[in-house]
DNA sequence: ATCCCGAGGG
DNA sequence: CCCTCTGGAT
């Protein structure tokens, strides 16, 4: 298989960490353009524990959700200086207790280190799996069941970021570009007009 | 279940 | 105008 270069482009640890909890219902492209100008402003841990929230508002406010991502990041980089010597914790419980950390941005991190295998449901992993008939659950951490039961463990990983690339790609949200879809062969969603496809 | 919350696309 | 974008906390 040939290697996906995907999209957050980050340094460390802790520009990863501070990417992925920036992409919450966010796309990468807007995470891309914010995170040189606050990564020069913030170099650790220990400059953003030392930030207010509002501090972070100017950097990341086109993004969306930005009192609560700008939060997010200021507490759980005082966690990390405070409980974990300054360095990014590299397993899904450590990851999890962070503030502003849930399962998904736990999950990305992880795979982006490959510290450990993890399939992270997002909006595009959970699309691209209904249309292609491998769930019909919903909420993601049904949605993660299925998957995890039908990939080897090994693969999780890149399975989540070729889903992922799939779903930015090909299989778009309001418009899916089944013409040029590589495994339209293998969608239930063939043939079906455009208005009821979903 | 609801709130947060701006930008880009159809 | 409405939907969507690699969610998490309450």
């Amino acid at each position: 298989m040939p290697e996906v270069k995907i999209a957050l482009e980050f340094g460390d640890d802790l520009q990863l960490l501070v990417s992925v909890i920036l992409s919450a219902q966010s796309t990468d492209v807007g995470v891309n353009k914010v995170t040189p100008a606050l990564f020069a402003r913030f170099a650790d841990a220990t400059a953003y524990a030392a930030a207010r929230p509002e501090d972070l508002w100017p950097y990341i406010r086109s993004l969306g959700l930005y009192r609560n991502k700008a939060k997010a990041i200021v507490a759980a980089a005082r966690a990390i200086a405070a409980e974990h010597g300054g360095r990014v914790p590299r397993t899904r419980e450590g990851l999890e207790a962070l503030p502003g950390v849930g399962r998904k941005t736990a999950g990305v991190v992880l795979v982006h280190l490959g510290a450990a295998h993890a399939f992270p449901v997002d909006t595009h992993v959970g699309r691209v799996s209904r249309r292609l008939g491998l769930t019909s659950e919903e909420d993601p951490d049904r949605v993660e069941r299925d998957l995890e039961a039908l990939v080897p463990e090994e693969r999780w990983g890149k399975a989540h970021q070729l889903f992922v690339w799939h779903g930015r790609r090909t299989c778009i949200a309001r418009a899916p570009a089944c013409s040029r879809c590589p495994v339209e062969d293998l969608c239930p969603k063939r043939g079906v007009p455009k208005v009821i496809r979903r």
